[in-house]
DNA sequence: TCTGGGGTCCTAGGACCC
DNA sequence: TCTGGGGTCCTAGGACCC
């Protein structure tokens, strides 16, 4: 029987905050989401001020100013160069790791299981702290379902932050005081549909029938069912390739004009091509969408999406961008407030053409793009880009708040003073 | 004025086929 | 009275995750 191990970093984005500013320890803390929309991550201090989840940041101005709350702009440079750290500190531990989240990783042993597992999980959260300054809690169990309730009780209720659930006789106890709700693959619908049919606790899902949840809810419920019973069936994802590659952001301020929604949409593509270049990807198809808020009021509100395949899958940017430039102009309608511009590319597959070399005698047609990507390799992001990406970006994100890329720029190393 | 972004998986329903 | 039926493939949309 193989063996589960959930890794959870604690409040993820303030802890890596805290590893650069040292002031921000013991003290509340909260992190905002892209734009400075609404609150992500807290820290203990801020959740026990009554900080919550998603909290909208202009609503909660004042309530943070109030409490004497240190809140930053997300910097999402920062938290993957930290995520990687974390990632390739625990990957060594076991037979299998999968990167599930930006701050979250399963970890696979297979039989036969390492002898104090246990201890050797304790020292190897250790590591983690004293390597990358990030403390993590860590859930034990025999399915990946139970080793996620176990890694929430690692992070409450219990001091060394990790958690065995394995053991029977404990484990009825510790899932009777665990709502279904909190269950992962449990959300709102399911967890109120649930409730209606009597199963409040994890206990509760736990000794329902698997074939009668298949019959009335869906097959995923069949499978949580199974986890909980400690029969494995939701395996181990690869770090294959992604299927398909989304950017879109919110705008600094309202955009009104199709040329301003063209230059962002331009920015987000080649963004999105980049990130496809870089795992070897070509898109077999894009889809567009440009939508006013969601809080405005029905007459004025206006989303419109579209869906186009490519005649043949391309990674090359500037094809991309001509295709998204005639979707824009198809789906814009004039007198809108825009507030959110998005662009996916889909149906990826792999791009079986060996990389061309640069200096090659025969130029390549996506020379210009490898070339692009080289330059801003190697001399910093955003070096050179499409004119049609424009140079002033009005509509771009606001971040007031950000802390200084500690890890990935040489100007923003910390200096220590003796 | 101001309420995130990026994924995957499942299901239902239509098109099409024999 | 009777007006097949079952299979596959594709897509859009919803649910759920962090």
């Amino acid at each position: 029987m193989p063996f589960f191990a959930l890794v959870d970093c604690n409040n993820f984005y303030v802890s890596c905050e805290r590893v650069f500013n040292p002031q921000l320890q013991h003290r509340p803390v909260a992190i905002l989401s892209n734009n400075d929309g609404c609150v992500v991550s807290r820290s203990e201090e801020s959740k026990k001020l009554g900080l919550p989840m998603g909290a909208p940041y202009f609503k909660y101005e004042s309530f943070i100013r109030q409490n004497g709350i240190m809140v930053f702009s997300s910097n999402y440079t920062l938290y993957g160069d930290m995520s990687n750290r974390v990632m390739e500190t625990l990957r060594p531990a076991s037979d299998m790791m999968e990167i599930y989240s930006i701050d979250e990783a399963f970890l696979r042993w297979n039989d036969p299981l390492p002898p104090n597992l246990f201890d050797q999980v304790c020292a190897l959260r250790r590591r983690v702290k004293q390597w990358t300054g990030i403390p993590v809690s860590i859930g034990l169990a025999p399915t990946k379902t139970l080793a996620k309730i176990a890694a929430n009780i690692a992070k409450n209720q219990c001091h060394e932050s990790v958690f065995d659930i394995s053991k029977p006789t404990q484990q009825n106890k510790v899932l009777a005081t665990f709502k279904v709700d909190d269950v992962w693959g449990v959300s709102d619908g399911l967890g109120k549909r649930l409730r209606e049919m009597g199963v409040y606790s994890a206990l509760d899902l736990k000794n329902s029938d698997p074939a009668f949840m298949r019959r009335h809810l869906t097959v995923v419920v069949e499978r949580i069912v199974r986890e909980l019973n400690g029969q494995s069936c939701i395996p181990m994802e690869g770090i294959g390739p992604r299927r398909n590659i989304m950017y879109s952001r919110s705008f600094g301020r309202p955009v009104y004009q199709l040329s301003e929604l063209q230059q962002a949409i331009a920015d987000y593509t080649s963004r999105a091509a980049q990130k496809m270049r870089r795992q070897g990807s070509l898109a077999q198809a894009i889809h567009v969408f440009i939508a006013t808020s969601r809080h405005q009021d029905g007459a004025n509100r206006y989303y419109a999406g579209l869906t186009v395949g490519l005649s043949s899958a391309t990674d090359n940017s500037s094809n991309l961008l001509k295709q998204a430039q005639r979707m824009i102009n198809d789906i814009f309608k004039p007198n809108r407030r825009y507030q959110k511009a998005g662009i996916t590319l889909l149906n990826l597959t792999q791009n079986t053409q060996p990389a061309a070399n640069l200096f090659a005698d025969s130029a390549k047609p996506d020379q210009l793009m490898q070339v692009m990507d080289q330059i801003n390799r190697q001399f910093g992001h955003d070096k050179i880009f499409l004119a049609a990406q424009g140079t002033t970006r009005p509509w771009q994100m606001r971040c007031k708040m950000r802390s200084p890329f500690y890890t990935t720029n040489w100007d923003k190393l910390v200096t220590v003073k003796a």
